[in-house]
DNA sequence: ATGAAAGCGCTAACAA
DNA sequence: TTGTTAGCGCTTTCAT
């Protein structure tokens, strides 16, 4: 009996007012054993429990929502559904939404920021959510916050504090800051950078190394690029390792760009670390098997996820209560990223 | 211009009705042109949608649904949301369906299969969904294919053919006999394998390797394990590389498993491929970075995704068309996964 | 604590 | 082609 099938599989799904009949009590009676929100006698309860349980009856969503005025779903707005900073943070929103009785909706951005009023997000108004939790990781999330009306409860997830909003953030430049004085600590006379694509203003992980460099009065070099492309992560190695001897040092925007930055390095036959140092930033699950298993700044996704939702939820709640709306709660959750030292990086050769 | 915001951000939502009668017309003519089911007048119809416009009016999804019983969201069951197939096989549903005009709610399912149940199956039932892919790649997305009740619309999405059911499916018998040819073709005297955890009977991964091995009169070794965990395959792999000089030849359930078994390999300090050939399975993103370029069996994900939404609204459609369902349609969409070969393989040192 | 009545915002029959 | 009338399956007043 692991899966008990109700009743003789009704040939029309029961309703509510099945149930109320089924219980011998009225229909708003078993409402309120549903929703829990007024009690109900201890006997009425329990027939209530049981004839739903007899009839396998399942509340409609839509009927609820529309009745109640407050949606059981979310949704997450997204540039990319499948990198992996992406996908750990979405599997953390849903795991924390679950929880609360939550459902989510998943909408991925276009690329294109000129399509009208970006089509995803017009779908998902559409849908009655209670909120949305915007990832601001790049540019189809900066347009997708643009088309959210004032109204949509919304959190914001990014790696920059944003002003007067509710924001989850891991604190990129902390963890960038952390990783270019590892490599200056190693004795290298500076650290160069390949950084992900941005979100219009500079991203935490170039400015924490920017304001490393500075405070240790290293030179900063200029950027070397902007991209998620790890083929060009690749070739921008090869190119380094042909025609760039003096660089030594290399932050990277992300594990992937670390990679495919490794993999080029040794297409033109430089060694990491010996020749050459690099860093990288996720912690990817596959950054400590890669040879040399990779020094990276490690940032929890799944749990700025789950804070994600946490502050999207405290909007809710409050909208409820006019009181708990003066109450000063946090709009903004951070945690700070960890650099984790493996082994692709070392002192300079010259050293 | 880029968003123009609607007439003074009206303090309530407009409603059916307010465009109703800024227009002039009746509601239902407004839920005509909504719906597109009947035709109106060329000049009522400009009226309408003009009306919406200046009224930055939006449909309520839940009243939609409610009224007209036909849900315009699909959900997707997955034990894992964020590792690389299943993340990328959920983007391809999410994709199709939005362009279809259906929104993907999505459940991940917890490991514990007693959970009686499976909580996330009733969440998501109760919201009012179209139909169910269930990403069926492990144990609990059996479980929750067993967890549906018949009469929800669903597509099973694995690699291996199910009767009975409307199924996507990339044939990984087909690929995994491919590698393990090329394996042998190299002068192996036989393939060991690696497999990820199995959906109940044996993966397709398994069988094509076991069949390619009979076939070519090959010994047919022991599975090594069955696992996604990486650290699991890098012991595996330095156990390999301490214990097992026998084996020459390996093909695993995933690149990631490649890769950890390759790691482990290497801290034994044995090497890919001069000491021993690896082949990984699905084309990861990394597995071209990889030092050496592994070996793999190509799947395209996306694609998985995008039919498998193709199979569920095939089966809505004939939902709405008694004529159509007589019809007979395909129920199942495979594809073959296919060989690329890179580095990581090469004849034996003995050969 | 409980029931009766009134919607929630739409779509679907039914007339006209 | 259009408007009028009924619901969809719930929750929420409001009485009692």
């Amino acid at each position: 009996m692991v899966n008990p099938k109700p009743e003789a599989a009704a040939s029309r799904p029961a309703r509510i007012d099945d149930v109320a009949k089924r219980a011998g009590v009225s229909v708003p009676t078993v409402s309120r054993v549903l929703t829990g929100a007024q009690r109900v006698s201890p006997a009425k309860h329990e027939r209530v429990l049981q004839a739903i349980a007899e009839l396998g009856y399942r509340p409609s969503g839509a009927a609820r929502t529309l009745a109640s005025g407050r949606p059981s779903a979310i949704a997450i707005l997204a540039g990319n559904t499948s990198r992996y900073g992406y996908a750990r943070t979405i599997e953390g929103v849903e795991e924390a939404a679950r929880a609360a009785n939550y459902l989510v909706l998943i909408a991925a951005i276009e690329d294109d920021e000129r399509a009208g009023g970006v089509a995803a997000v017009d779908q998902v108004l559409g849908q009655s959510v209670a909120g949305v939790v915007v990832l601001k990781f790049d540019p189809p999330g900066v347009a997708a916050l643009k088309a959210l009306p004032d109204t949509v409860p919304r959190v914001v997830v990014s790696g920059q504090r944003e002003p007067n909003a509710y924001q989850a953030v891991i604190d990129e430049a902390l963890g960038a800051g952390e990783a270019t004085e590892h490599l200056l600590g190693l004795g290298h006379r500076t650290v160069h950078h390949l950084a992900v694509p941005t979100t219009g203003r500079e991203d935490g992980r170039t400015v924490g190394w920017r304001k490393a460099l500075r405070r240790a009065g290293a030179e900063v070099p200029e950027v070397l690029g902007w991209t998620w492309d790890t083929a060009e992560a690749r070739r921008i190695g090869r190119l380094i390792g042909e025609t760039r001897p003096e660089i030594t040092a290399l932050l990277c925007g992300n594990d992937e760009l670390a990679m495919g930055i490794m993999r080029g390095l040794q297409d033109a036959g430089r060694r990491v670390p010996q020749d050459v140092s690099v860093v990288g930033f996720d912690d990817h699950p596959l950054s400590s098997l890669w040879i040399p298993a990779l020094t990276t700044v490690a940032q929890d996704f799944v749990d700025l996820g789950r804070r994600s939702f946490g502050l999207l939820a405290a909007q809710l709640d409050s909208d409820d209560n006019a009181a708990a709306r003066s109450t000063v709660r946090s709009r903004r959750s951070s945690r700070p990223a960890a650099l984790i030292v493996r082994e692709s990086t070392a002192p300079p050769a010259s050293a």
